[in-house]
DNA sequence: GGCTGGCACTCGAATGTCCAGAGTGCCAGA
DNA sequence: TCTGGCACTCTGGACATTCGAGTGCCAGCC
């Protein structure tokens, strides 16, 4: 038994030095080199009995018979898995979060910043997005009149986004109706949960003149789907330059990755596939998004406190430098939850 | 001097159908492939003529001594101006614009739909600049009190924008106060022009009371930077994918290309750089940013009714349809135009 | 039993050579 | 001024060859 298990570390520390040979130089890492670049205290024959075992387990791959070899998607899970720590931040990187954070001056900035950030920390592309609304507050509901019949509303969150819509109105609305909704709308919703709002305000419409009524049914509605709908709607993209740098599997692999990236839809999936609190790495095939076969997203959920208000990530290569990616993606992540809760 | 004419004619017909040759097929054409292709009535050993004498003129260009000639900037700039007519888009085309567009719910739909829809029609990566602020009018100023000394501003257009601003006070204000500031914004600001407001408000503080003037003039320095600085801040991208069609001159033109397109500024200079009411062709070396020498900016201004509120192009290969994608980005811009003087 | 050195083998990448084809430039003649 | 013809140039693909990295396996050693 002992002496299984003394094995299985060798091997586990042959599949590591696998990986990161690969990843610093791109290139198939052969048996030779390996013991040439680390002291794993033992000849390459043996070395490449371990390589022999690691690819019956499918945990690396030789693109061809005189090849060295690559870690497949089942190497990487074992080392994102068992085989690697979520590495530090240099004293630079860290500076470069605070300070380039530090100076945002709005939501939306936040996010753009975040978003250059996460692009020029892990040198890919980096995916964010828009605080989640579901778990705001809302800090003001706002009516303007634009015509007797159509009504502007703004809703006003707690973590500073805006959001507006048009009402049509099934007749003409006085202004002194309006302030008076506008007053009990606020009392209502005002400071509570997006969720709540709904049945907080499912008898306002019982409480004003009957002629009224369809008016303030109408407002409510539309204020209703603001708060359900556009819930996580909004991610934003950047570094997408950063692709390039990949000039091996190139245009193969990029266009659908593209493609993938303008596709809102996908992207949210991408980040939002689980509620675990801790980084998620998803490697090649793991996504469920065909494109993306051979890339790897790392994501993490930030907030304000304690909650998870959105997420948000990075789309790379499988060949990527996890350990790194994952620190940078929860340092920033962590970071920017600070802000939000700041402001 | 009526001969020297008429070979000038067929010189140019020549330079048509390279760059028509050339754009079809994506490869260097030669003076045989010339002559079968189009009837010029004349053999391959004078196109041979005609051809050296525009490369002289550096018209077109030879890769290398045994291949066709493939035009140069100059080449197409010639071709653009002179030998071709923005061509009319097909039934479907149209038809395939005003459905697409017909469905925008708000401002923020119509951009996103057009972006895609540029994209998607001309199959190059479209940019579509929000409409800008500086020949909007005010349609309605709000302001909320977050907090006795914080007010958050909201400005919102005659094109549905909505801008959001948060305002630290100097001081504690009240809602008396804070309402009388609110309606005498509109009454000063509301309907006219952004450009208009500052001088229309300059006054305003000095019809407060002393110990009120410095929320004012907050408030106020708030809004007019709203006015100004957000002036034309956004653009927004779509089918970047398209960038992969290129096979070709592939690594070496599509990273300088995809930084370029992150970089707002520069979008906002491509687009920006005139303001003539009619298509703008941008052609390689014409462009004034150096990672876009390879491609070329086909863009035109749209807004409502007369007035050019903002623009809208596409950026692609310097070797495209110039007619197809002149008419595909006029066509588009006037329905966006229609359909914001509508809303 | 596991590790090691050695050896034969495989296969891809790089290099060199060759040839066909496309395209040109130029010239003499209509 | 145009045309047909001819010699010349150059690229790209096909093919053969070589080189070397890397492997698998085996017999022997600790």
């Amino acid at each position: 038994m002992r002496e299984e298990r003394q094995l299985d570390d060798r091997k586990l520390a042959v599949l590591r030095a696998i990986v990161q040979d690969y990843v610093g130089t791109e290139e198939p890492v052969g048996s030779k080199a390996l013991v040439e670049r680390h002291n794993l205290g033992v000849s390459s024959a043996t070395i490449r009995n371990d390589m022999a075992v690691l690819e019956d387990e499918g945990f690396i791959h030789q693109p061809h018979t005189s090849a060295g070899r690559v870690p497949t998607d089942k190497g990487y899970r074992l080392f994102v898995d068992r085989l690697t720590e979520v590495k530090p931040l240099s004293v630079a990187e860290r500076r470069a979060i605070t300070n380039f954070l530090d100076h945002a001056v709005d939501l939306d900035d936040v996010v753009t910043r975040t978003v250059r950030l996460l692009a020029q920390l892990t040198r890919q592309v980096a995916v964010v997005q828009y605080p989640s609304l579901t778990r705001s507050t809302v800090r003001h509901v706002e009516l303007v009149a634009l015509s007797p019949t159509r009504i502007m509303l703004v809703l006003i969150t707690d973590t500073g986004r805006v959001e507006q819509r048009l009402v049509d109105c099934p007749q003409p609305v006085g202004e002194a109706m309006l302030a008076d909704l506008r007053t009990r709308l606020n009392a209502g919703a005002g400071g509570r949960r997006f969720a709540e709002v709904p049945r907080l305000l499912q008898d306002l419409p019982e409480s004003f003149l009957p002629q009224d009524r369809p008016v303030v049914t109408t407002v409510l509605s539309t204020l209703f789907e603001a708060l359900v709908e556009q819930t996580e709607e909004r991610v934003v993209l950047g570094g997408t330059a950063n692709l390039t740098r990949f000039p091996h599997d190139f245009p193969l692999t990029i266009a659908p990755v593209l493609e993938a990236l303008e596709e809102q839809v996908v992207l949210l999936r991408l980040l939002g596939e689980t509620a675990d609190p801790g980084v998620m790495v998803r490697i090649g095939h793991e996504n469920a998004y065909e494109g993306l076969n051979s890339t790897s997203v790392v994501s993490v959920g930030y907030g304000s406190g304690d909650e998870t208000v959105a997420k948000l990530g990075v789309v790379g290569p499988t060949r990527m430098d996890y350990p790194g990616t994952m620190a940078a993606v929860r340092a920033v992540a962590r970071y920017v939850g600070q802000i939000l809760a700041a402001s």
